[in-house]
RNA sequence: UCCUCAGUAGCUCAGCUGGUUAGAGCACCUGACUGUUAAUCAGGGGGUCGUUGGUUCGAGCCCAACCUGAGGAGCCA
């Protein structure tokens, strides 16, 4: 390899020596004797200054240096003049590998606003806020695998393409080879799907939870990690349309094993990403903050990006049953002062976000856990407790992200997931493969499903799902 | 899908009660400057005012529909 990157040169400077670094020109400045180029190459948030003499290079040359230009530079690496960095590179020869025309790239060296970058997500990863998001997202993914690894658990990959359609979770995106303008048609002249691609109706994934229990059945403790697909017209700032989730599935948990390992999880992530990620946290706490100065005091977060992480990682999460948790509600003023948009009045009602976020941001004040929500709110496989009223199931809330874990103990039972099934009429017939793990050697087993680009809200700061994707697909967008 | 708000230069925005030739900052270009840090200073170019239709002597401004974006709600992870 012919160059060094830009992380590796700051984190050990070899001063005096003569080294070519790569990267991508932010901006340039200085006086017709001597420029100054910011060099980043993505290994790390910091920029590379290069000080270039035009005399050495000819006007020619430095006027391609230009925001957006890909150079290679050679140069011995010297103490910085200046007082901005530490080391910076005395430029002997400079290539521009690439040019960009700086009346076209549409990146000036200004600030943009996130919707601008959004319409330019190609290329927006350039920018140093994106460059930052994109490094911890990496991060995030890696300390996901090590976590699950480092106890045992196995990685499993559940189909993407699937013909399973009664999981619940919503509407799905269709499958299909078949001629849209023309499809063959039954004799009843609806679509004959038998002549699709797979003989059958099959659809995108939209959680891979129940071939994960097949799983864990047979391995013990398995995780999921993969793309998962929602066909909702959902306009939100929390929801895609292709997001990433990671279900891990717990054989003999039960419910409280399963919320033990869910908030060891979270912490985990949140302490991997202080002690791996500072410099991009860093520049994305000063970012809110910075955003913040000009908000209203009631619209600014109570604490700062580091420490509502850190908030995270050294306290305990409340824990409430959907029981508590209606009564803390009813009782809370804002129902009293009818300030709430769904009045809280009876047990059994689904909680809206107003309520959630009231629990976790005005009355427990952390995270919090609330488990045993009503059997008819909840999903078919969750296991029905001993007072036939409430299910095994938990979510985790976050304070400004709302449900970021959904989890549950599943009925292991066979007589009451079938009639169950029944209840909510999903047809057993296409489910045969299912419920032979109730079947044959059947078990307590638990799981939780944590939707990424939430974490990766949480973590990052940032207030819209669509910045914390590359390519964000939702209801009307699938550009790039 | 529903509610609210917005759309004017490459970007972020101002534009009075409807009235002459459309405004600023940044970015870009040109020039000045021997070490800059969002460099600085001087000058310059750059506009189908989201689209279509309507009201009016006259529309960036008023009305209608549509398109796009943002925030909130629902659905959920």
């Amino acid at each position: 390899m012919d160059y060094i990157r830009i992380k590796e040169l700051l984190d050990q400077p070899k001063t005096g020596e003569t080294v070519t670094v790569k990267g991508w020109v932010k901006t340039r400045r200085g006086s017709k004797q001597v420029n100054f180029i910011a060099l980043n190459d993505g290994s790390t948030i910091h920029n590379l200054q290069i000080v270039a003499e035009t005399e050495k290079f000819g006007e020619e040359l430095i006027k391609k240096i230009t925001t957006g230009a890909c150079l290679s530079v050679t140069g011995e690496v010297v103490e910085s003049k200046g007082s901005g960095q530490a080391i910076e590179i005395l430029g002997e020869n400079i290539d521009v590998l690439g040019e960009s025309d700086p009346e076209k790239f549409p990146l000036q060296p200004k600030k943009h606003s996130l919707e601008f970058l959004r319409e330019k997500a190609h290329l927006r990863v350039r920018t140093t806020t994106f460059g930052a998001i994109y490094r911890i997202r990496h991060a995030m993914i890696f300390a996901v695998h090590k976590f699950f690894n480092d106890r045992g658990f196995f990685n499993v990959h559940t189909p993407i393409l699937t013909s399973s359609d009664a999981e619940g979770a919503g509407e799905m995106f269709r499958v299909t080879t078949l001629d849209p303008k023309n499809p063959p048609l039954t004799e009843d002249g609806e679509v004959d799907w038998k002549e699709d691609f797979f003989e059958k109706q099959a659809n995108l994934t939209v959680s891979g939870q129940l071939e994960g229990e097949l799983s864990a059945l047979a391995l013990g403790n398995i995780y999921t990690f993969g793309p998962t697909f929602r066909a909702e017209n959902s306009n939100t700032t929390r929801h895609l349309a292709e997001f990433w989730m990671i279900e891990p599935e717990m054989a003999f948990h039960d419910l409280k094993d399963n919320a033990e390992l869910a908030e060891d999880f979270l912490k985990y992530l949140v302490n991997y990403a202080l002690e791996n990620c500072e410099d991009d946290l860093n520049f994305l706490a000063k970012r809110e903050e910075d955003e913040n100065k000009n908000k209203p005091a009631n619209e600014r977060p109570a604490l700062s990006l580091l420490e509502r992480l850190k908030m995270v990682r050294d306290n305990d999460f409340a824990f409430c049953t959907y029981t508590e948790a209606i009564d803390i509600l009813k009782n809370s003023k804002p129902n009293k002062k009818k300030k709430f948009n769904y009045p809280v009045d009876e047990w059994g009602v689904d909680m809206q976000s107003e309520h959630e976020k009231y629990l976790v941001e005005k009355h427990f004040k952390k995270p919090v856990i609330v488990t045993d929500y009503p059997k008819d709110i909840k999903a078919f496989y969750m296991r029905v407790n001993d007072d036939n009223k409430t299910v095994a199931a938990m979510d985790i809330l976050f304070p400004g992200i709302g449900e970021i874990v959904g989890g549950s103990q599943r009925e292991e039972r066979m007589d009451i997931l079938t009639s169950r099934m029944k209840d909510f009429n999903i047809e057993e017939e296409h489910m045969q493969w299912y419920l032979d793990t109730r079947r044959f050697g059947s078990c307590v087993h638990s799981g939780f499903g944590l939707g990424f680009e939430r974490l990766m809200l949480f973590v990052t700061g940032m207030t819209n799902i669509r910045d914390v994707i590359p390519f964000p697909r939702t209801p009307g967008n699938c550009e790039f």
